[in-house]
DNA sequence: ATGCGGACCTGTTAGC
DNA sequence: TGCTAACAGGTCCGCA
């Protein structure tokens, strides 16, 4: 599922029952995610007051006085807020209970996701540490993008998609930022010069926030922590469309393989 | 340092 | 219709 804008739609549906509340419990019931839940987690949680629900990459930070609870989606996680009377369903993880009696209920089935304690300051845990740029903040520009790219022999849509370069462009949207772009997926990162890298950062940028904007995008089963849909698929240009027209010029979409991903593009438009 | 492939899981769909 | 294989929104790790 989940993408930097389907975390960021998760973000806005759970932080209203989180922030300012007091966490009365963490109800595992399922703790073999991509990492073991920590055994003492609990014991961390309990009594803590939710200052912020912040978003680091693709990891949800539930901060606390004493540190933060950094929450994964993985591919197929999702969170949505239920109340006390509703029975967890198949792969429901974990649950985090509020004094206000809501329950901030976890969804993985393919359990790639976690939920891990980073500490007082997360930026410093092991996961965080090697992290790039936010794509959303001003560090991330044509030229960072540029310089970060000199002499590496990787394609470009491989270098967006590594998290030490920028942190959180996932496969849908480095195919549509590339598309915008008119930069082909396949080019060496290295040989691309930075007034195509200013453009694509920019549209970077653009394809994210309008992503947000629609409340991410839903392909199969997601839904926002608020359980409604996104509705930016209808606004993909190439992602999941092999072999029917670009929308910009009608030649039929390529699709080939990078890095074990799929991957989309038009052989005019982009170059 | 860089790049590649494998690994972790379950559910859905395409193909025979 | 039913079985099997391929594939799926992520990303870390180990090896060459």
């Amino acid at each position: 599922m989940p993408e930097l804008p389907e975390v960021e739609t998760t973000r806005y549906g759970i932080a209203p029952a989180l922030e300012g509340q007091k966490i009365t419990a963490l109800v595992i019931r399922e703790p073999r995610l991509r990492w073991p839940i920590p055994k003492d987690l609990p014991e961390k949680l309990q009594g803590q007051i939710v200052n912020s629900v912040k978003r680091r990459a693709k990891y949800l930070l539930l901060e606390t006085q004493s540190g933060s609870a950094m929450i994964h989606l993985g591919m197929s996680g999702s969170m949505r807020i239920v109340s006390t009377q509703d029975a967890p369903e198949k792969h429901d993880h974990f649950d985090i209970v509020t004094a206000a009696g809501d329950i901030i209920r976890y969804n993985d089935p393919r359990r790639f996701g976690s939920l891990l304690w980073a500490g007082l300051n997360p930026d410093t845990h092991a996961l965080l540490r090697k992290l790039g740029p936010e794509p959303l903040e001003e560090g991330f520009t044509g030229v960072y993008l540029w310089e970060s790219s000199r002499s590496r022999r990787i394609s470009i849509k491989q270098h967006i998609m590594n998290s030490k370069v920028v942190a959180g462009v996932g496969n849908i949207y480095a195919n549509e930022a590339l598309f915008m772009a008119g930069i082909h997926p396949a080019r060496q990162a290295g040989r691309i010069a930075l007034p195509r890298m200013e453009n694509l950062s920019k549209e970077i940028k653009t394809v994210l926030t309008a992503a947000i904007k629609q409340g991410g995008t839903t392909l199969r089963d997601y839904r926002g922590g608020d359980g409604k849909p996104g509705y930016f698929k209808q606004e993909l240009r190439v992602y999941e469309r092999g072999n029917q027209p670009c929308k910009t010029c009608g030649t039929p979409i390529k699709q080939i393989v990078q890095g074990q991903r799929a991957t989309y593009y038009c052989k005019h438009c982009q170059r």
